[in-house]
DNA sequence: CTAACTGCAAAAGGTTTGCAATGAG
DNA sequence: CTCATTGCAAACCTTTTGCAGTTAG
């Protein structure tokens, strides 16, 4: 129960405080492994304890973010998806027919990176993208319906 | 004003209809450098021929979407950006301090595309890239920040 | 003609905000 | 004590939808 005294730390040097609802709401993200949506966490604290609002949630989330703890993820209709940030940071290719999501190796975005910082200066902040396009098997699908 | 007969030969093909209202929407869009969001399209075209419907112009552009001729591009914290789809498809990296936005060129993320194919036979759709973090004058004065 | 399209109004998310009460430090 | 935080409810903003009337082909 003790996982989050650092951060605690953290919160205080930024004028901030620690309360069981923040408690539950970084239980819920760092113990979840991928993504889930602040409806989702929600869901997951409430379970432990009714009363946590989702404004709440929302608005811890927020605070996560500013203290970069967790990434916000944008798709295309839905919620913004959330997820920790971990040391092994790594990407993901959504297919956009059936969803699939293919995980990428943390390097795989490593060239672009390095292209960005030195032709621009521009330090790309890629610890968690999202690639979309089609999988293998509704690329295939795709063919198949063309040539017919 | 004849420069959009070939769509309406595709609209046709597709069962769809040309309209007053279309032509004027693919006009705000193409003839717009750079993103637009629904609103804004909506509001150009209300200058011309006010009684367009805001839910006209999401319709539109959903239908443009599925043709392939605009790009959908989401933005944290904001209305969803909407581009047409020229020859010299772009990227962009977008300063998450300053907003500022860097042009990439088309080949930017060809590294990325081809690996993909590769290791997943995932066909990636990256049309239209935007890569967030920080752009060369914000990175500099976040390093100042922190040494003072 | 007839099916696609439109404007209107209303609903549907997802997210934010104002405020009085609560509670961490 | 004091001020950050919370729950509640209501507002907000973007996008979608149902429907009856209109219009392109």
């Amino acid at each position: 129960m003790s996982c989050y005294q650092h951060f605690t730390q953290e919160l205080r040097q930024a004028g901030l405080r620690m309360t069981p609802q923040r408690l539950m709401i970084m239980d819920a993200v760092f113990h979840h492994d991928g993504h889930i949506t602040a409806e989702d966490v929600h869901a997951k604290v409430q379970a432990e304890y009714p009363y946590v609002d989702l404004s709440t949630v929302y608005r811890t989330l927020q605070v996560l973010r500013e203290q970069g703890l967790v990434v916000e993820l944008q798709v295309p209709a839905g919620a913004t998806q959330y997820e920790a940030v971990l040391d092994d940071c790594h990407h993901h290719a959504i297919c956009q027919r059936c969803g699939k999501m293919l995980e990428l190796k943390p390097d795989a975005l490593d060239p672009i990176r390095k292209q960005l910082l030195e032709r621009h200066g521009f330090r790309a902040e890629l610890t968690h993208m999202a690639i979309f396009g089609l999988c293998q098997a509704c690329a295939q699908a795709d063919e198949e319906i063309k040539e017919a």
